[in-house]
DNA sequence: GTAACTGCAAACGCTTTGCACCAAG
DNA sequence: CTTGGTGCAAAGCGTTTGCAGTTAC
């Protein structure tokens, strides 16, 4: 878990990041490393927290820059809830949808929906061109419920 | 439009915040007036200039006081965007969802969705209770696609 | 060696709070 | 008359920017 080079999601992310002409380095690494393992929401000051354990130099803006680069690779993605907006997850793989634990933040991602249908008669009754649309549920998970 | 006293709604909302135990101000009568009226979401600065022109004397932190207010009562709601999550709009009907032009932001509110099966399926696979969820599509209306 | 990256400090924008005055009931 | 509401100014908070030193390549 905590050897970055044991982790082949680690290492997929690290190549992207290189090839997409952005340089390796120990902030970087670190970052990574704790956003592919997360199983829960992240605000950048938690990630900076949880950083420095590994890293004490890392600095919260260099968290901040990393987060938006991972978001444009689309490797990350930021999380909108009713008591805020700055959490952060990886992203999405494909057309799935997320379920986020509104009391410890845990999150589960799923695919299933089809609204293919509904989008279509929305298009045609308002005239509107479709572009997108958040599907996200909201809940308490298992260890919450107690 | 402008007076409010010829609007049955706007009477609606203002008597409901009388019940609630607020007083009828000149400054609410604006926020109302502008809020029930409005066909496109409003950041509060916005709402804050254009209450200016019929109330000179009124203060930002008056219209965040009040959309607090008219979001508690359930009158107003919060939407969430890509670009940012400060603006505001007349709270949906009942069971509805969102379609947020992404040029301009004229809503149209719709129903008709069912994700009772969905649901169902996710929270017993997840073991999660599910308490919400969002639907919110995104899309360029008529008047922004020339 | 050079360009990209870093961390610090300061600036920024939006939102909330403290407070003295004012007005609805 | 009393209590809630108001606007101003200041503080608060999360985020972004400027910059000089540092590091990956």
């Amino acid at each position: 878990m905590s050897e970055d080079a044991h982790c082949a999601t680690c290492d997929e992310w690290l190549t992207l990041l290189q090839n997409s002409g952005y340089r390796l380095t120990a902030p970087r690494r670190v970052v990574v490393e704790i956003m592919v393992h997360s199983t829960h929401v992240l605000e950048p000051v938690e990630l900076y927290d949880r950083g420095r354990d590994q890293f004490p130099g890392l600095g919260l803006v260099t968290v901040y820059r990393t987060l938006e680069k991972l978001t444009q690779l689309g490797l990350v993605q930021r999380v909108h809830q009713e008591g805020g907006c700055n959490v952060y997850l990886c992203a999405a793989q494909g057309h799935q949808h997320l379920l986020v634990c509104e009391v410890c933040g845990k999150i589960v991602y799923f695919s299933g929906d089809d609204l293919s249908d509904l989008i279509a008669r929305i298009a045609a009754q308002t005239g509107y061109q479709i572009r997108g649309h958040w599907l996200q549920f909201f809940g308490v998970c298992r260890d919450c419920q107690g």
